[in-house]
RNA sequence: GCCGAAGUGGCGGAAUGGUAGACGCGACGGUCUCAAAAACCGUUGGGGGGCAACUCCCGUGUCGGUUCGACUCCGACCUUCGGCACCA
């Protein structure tokens, strides 16, 4: 930045940035009033991590939010648009470990230099309704509303293959596993058997599909629909009773109950619990091969759809029970035990992975569902679509989609399963082996057994003082004095619960406590709760899709049902911006093209920055910074410096318009030329208003500048040229300065003090316009000859149709092409052409 | 592999069936200056014709289609970016 060459200003930036930022603070006029009259908007923005450092990022986030807040506001909205911290998290806990700070020091001293960089953006955030998710005043309801889950059984413990990253030393929800990596460090997650806290977010996936309610981008809607991943089918079992197993029947789940008399063969995941029991002598010491050689396995090798089918069979059978046939059973990795019932039932014929498997194992491929042009022959591959069924018993000759239902219900008659859903989302798993998060309330007691921490003893506090050196378990078992409590039912000795909450659980309900942050008796005030919530306007990064904003939903669902709160969705409206790039390419230190926001807003203030951030191009779509770029908009308000602190007096001393108070004067037709001009500007002026309001509503930033813009440029022209008087002026800078105060709130309170306004700019209503001032009189007519624009008049605007193709036939240039040629049709379209088609 | 979004001057982008390139950056020319910076004014998609006012042709990833008219709608393909990915 200090090599280019830079806009000098007529201004002070920094110095009109503190002195309005003050005075905001100082008249308090961004304090939220619980009791305004005005109906209420709750616009937020996703709360950042305190890194220590607001990055370009986070102001190309939070700017754009807040001129849209602010525009709100002037709509005449009563406007909650708060600012908080996500305190909790690894990174603090790192530090502490790298650097022997304790996290709460060093994630409170972040907060302090970012909440100093956040005011210098000069948003309208009410810092005395901050939160920070870190300090037990927050934590305490995490714990609260843990409790109201447990009861309500949504939270349980169990034994299960977490996710494990080694690095991280910590499990990991599903949703935070990438492509087998972890989400945060990218390294390799393991499957690792552990007792772990889990949110029965299953048990919400249907509620959760539902989604009229919510204005969001269809692109996140799908993204969650997929991740749920429901799908109908058929739960059935297969004879084992022939075995004399204490299991009589296995269960497997499938979409295509319809290919059930192709069955021939049975694949469970290698972690089924049967398989054991399942398992001939002879197969035993492959079975047991393979079964470790598959738990060695990272995800990463075992989601890699390119590998080959393989597996091991266990020397034993079931039978289908439609047909009486015996089906061998197999054990493969492709099977996993977390979905359906961890065994699947292959159909080689009708499943291209059965198939693959089928041929490498030698297997029938036996067609039970022809397709159209089908004649007997053997498959080269599976055939997964609709047809007719064959070899299928009693239903032969049905089409295949009206079987399915007929087989189901043959199934269900006899008992042997039922129609069920299953889900690819699983249960949320919560709990984590770090310290930096909230304990969880759980205590164990020797007698007792497992007991919720009580209401009142609430919180269960962090110890001070912990010893952070990660071990693959919570800092907190090393803690004696947090480790060793007493049975609050026997008072005999108990242990704590030593894991601790995902960061995200904070994060799914933390906009409810903005609504009363600073309640002590419960998470949230109940009627300030209603009266702001649920969020009208949510903005934030698309990456929180499937984790953060479906775990919201899920918190809000499971509270509405617990009778906490009266809504079942927490953000009606979402709006993603895309992500801020330099140089075309992604900021990173490794590639040194770090924009800091800081210098620029030291250089050139916090509106030359704001406004060019949303400035650079459409805000869902991301943009690209560039130096030079930014001098644009830093010159554009320099322009609008000028311009709004012209003396408009000296308008009124032109010629032409002496020419009008002398006409006045003389009560002769005032001039013709002065008329057009006033209406000229008037007309931009409220064109302006229109667009940039439109544009605002619509997150359109981009274009409301270049509307604004297009004002300055008529009225720098308007002025040079003279014949416009005082008042129109005056109303052009009036509107412009309006216009432009949610995105430049500095410079245009300034100016607006300048000319002569009472404070505060940010205290007055949008300004108007007049449908009829906006509208032209005078238009171009376009005129084209076999779709060609050969001609552009000026015609009055409200011209016929008949005049309209009587001028179009007349334009000489028209004439050349139509010479002597037979006029075929003849288009019109009101306001905008007339076209001429010619044979 | 599947799903979704996007592809427009030297660059960021505008226009969602009707004047393609608004607005801005950059570049070039000029004014001011001893000079430079800043500022201001002008030009700026490509090509052809004309001394000139001007005028014609081409042009929105590629190829087709619908239409009087397509950046915009439809079909196929290419590229880029996101998301999902053995889910039975």
């Amino acid at each position: 930045m200090a090599t280019m060459r830079q806009t000098e200003l007529r201004y002070n930036p920094a110095e009109l940035d503190q002195k309005w930022q003050a005075r905001w603070e100082a008249t308090g006029i961004y304090r939220v009033r619980d009791d305004d009259p005005r109906p209420k908007w709750y616009e937020l923005t996703m709360y950042p991590y305190p890194s220590g450092d607001l990055h370009i990022g986070h102001w190309y986030a939070m700017a754009p939010a807040d001129a849209h807040a602010r525009f709100r506001h002037m709509q005449g909205y009563n406007v909650l648009h708060p600012m908080g911290f996500d305190a909790f998290g690894l990174p603090a806990e790192n530090a502490a470990i790298k650097r022997g700070i304790h996290p709460y020091v060093w994630t409170m001293s972040n907060i302090e230099n970012m909440r100093r960089q956040l005011r210098s953006m000069g948003a309208i955030y009410d810092w005395s309704r901050e939160i920070v998710c870190c300090l037990p005043e927050y934590y305490k309801w995490n714990q609260w509303l843990f409790l109201k889950f447990y009861q309500a059984g949504l939270a349980y413990r169990a034994l299960a293959a977490a996710n494990w990253c080694d690095s991280c030393q910590t499990t990991l929800a599903n949703e935070q596993v990438v492509n087998g990596l972890c989400e945060r460090c990218d390294t390799t997650v393991y499957r690792r058997e552990m007792e772990q806290w889990f949110l029965r977010t299953t048990r919400y996936a249907d509620k959760l599909l539902q989604m009229d309610e919510i204005d969001w981008p269809e692109k996140i809607k799908t993204m969650q629909r997929n991740w749920i991943g429901r799908s109908e089918g058929v739960q059935i079992s297969f004879d084992l009773s022939h075995l004399g197993l204490q299991e009589r029947e296995i269960a497997t789940f499938t979409t295509r109950i319809d290919t059930i008399y192709g069955v021939t063969l049975m694949v469970l995941a290698p972690e089924h619990p049967l398989v054991a029991k399942l398992t001939t002598p002879d197969r035993k010491a492959e079975v047991e091969a393979y079964v470790l050689q598959a738990r060695r396995q990272t995800e990463v090798e075992r989601l890699s759809t390119e590998r080959e089918k393989t597996g091991v069979f266990l020397g034993s059978y079931c039978v289908n029970r439609l047909n009486g046939e015996r089906v061998p059973l197999f054990i493969a990795d492709y099977a996993l035990l977390t979905y359906g019932t961890g065994a699947v039932m292959g159909v080689p014929a009708h499943d291209q992975r059965d198939y693959d498997f089928a041929k490498r194992y030698g297997l029938p491929v036996r067609v039970v569902v022809a397709s159209p042009g089908w004649r007997g022959e053997e498959l080269a591959q599976a055939w997964v679509g609709p047809g007719v069924m064959v070899n299928s018993g009693p239903f032969n000759g049905l089409p295949s989609d009206e079987a399915k239902g007929r087989i189901a219900g043959h199934i269900e008659g006899g008992k042997w399963g039922r129609r069920t859903v299953s889900y690819h989302m699983r249960d949320w798993l919560v709990s984590r082996q770090r310290y930096w998060g909230t304990p969880i309330p759980v205590i164990y007691c020797d007698h007792c057994g497992m007991l919720p921490v009580r209401e009142e003893d609430l919180p269960v506090l962090l110890p001070e003082d912990a010893e952070f050196r990660p071990t693959g378990e919570s800092p907190l078992k090393l803690h004696q004095g947090f480790f060793n409590t007493t049975c609050h039912q026997c008072h005999g000795p108990a242990r704590r619960e030593t894991d601790t909450l995902d960061t995200f659980f904070d994060s799914s309900w933390y906009f409810l406590r903005y609504a009363s942050p600073h309640e002590d008796q419960a998470p949230f005030d109940p009627a300030l709760a209603r009266q702001w919530c649920p969020v009208d306007q949510y903005t934030g990064g698309a990456e929180h899709a499937v984790m953060h904003l479906l775990y919201a939903r899920f918190f809000t669902k499971v509270m509405r049902d617990l009778g906490i709160v009266s809504f079942g969705e927490p953000f009606l409206r979402l709006y993603n911006q895309g992500t801020i790039i330099a140089g075309g390419a992604k900021m990173s230190k490794s590639r040194g093209n770090v924009v800091a926001p800081d210098e620029y807003v030291q250089a050139l203030g916090a509106d030359v920055v704001r406004a060019y951030l949303m400035f650079l191009g459409p805000w869902e779509q991301g943009g690209d910074w560039s130096d030079s770029g930014i001098n644009g908009m830093a010159r554009w308000l320099n322009r609008v410096w000028e311009l709004a602190q012209r003396d408009p007096q000296e308008l009124d001393a032109s010629p032409v318009v002496m020419g009008k108070a002398e006409a006045d004067r003389l009560r002769i037709p005032i001039g013709a030329e002065h008329q057009k001009k006033v209406r000229e500007l008037q007309r931009a002026i409220h064109k302006t208003v229109k667009r940039v309001i439109a544009d605002l509503d619509r997150f359109k930033f981009n274009t409301a500048l270049a509307a604004l813009m297009e004002l300055t440029n008529a009225m720098a022209r308007a002025w040079e040229q003279g014949g416009v008087d005082s008042a129109t002026w005056r109303e052009g800078v009036e509107k412009l300065l309006l216009l432009l105060a949610p995105m430049a709130p500095h410079i245009t309170e300034e100016l607006w003090e300048r000319t002569g306004h009472a404070y505060s700019i940010h205290q007055q209503a949008l300004p108007q316009w007049d449908e009829a001032l906006a509208a032209d009189e005078v238009i171009t007519l376009v005129v084209q000859v076999n779709g060609k624009v050969r001609d552009r008049l000026q015609v009055p605007a409200d011209i016929s149709e008949e005049e309209a193709k009587r001028l179009a036939l007349a334009s000489p240039r028209v004439q050349s092409f139509t010479q002597g040629k037979r006029v075929e049709k003849l288009v019109y379209v009101p306001g905008k052409l007339v076209s001429v088609v010619v044979e």
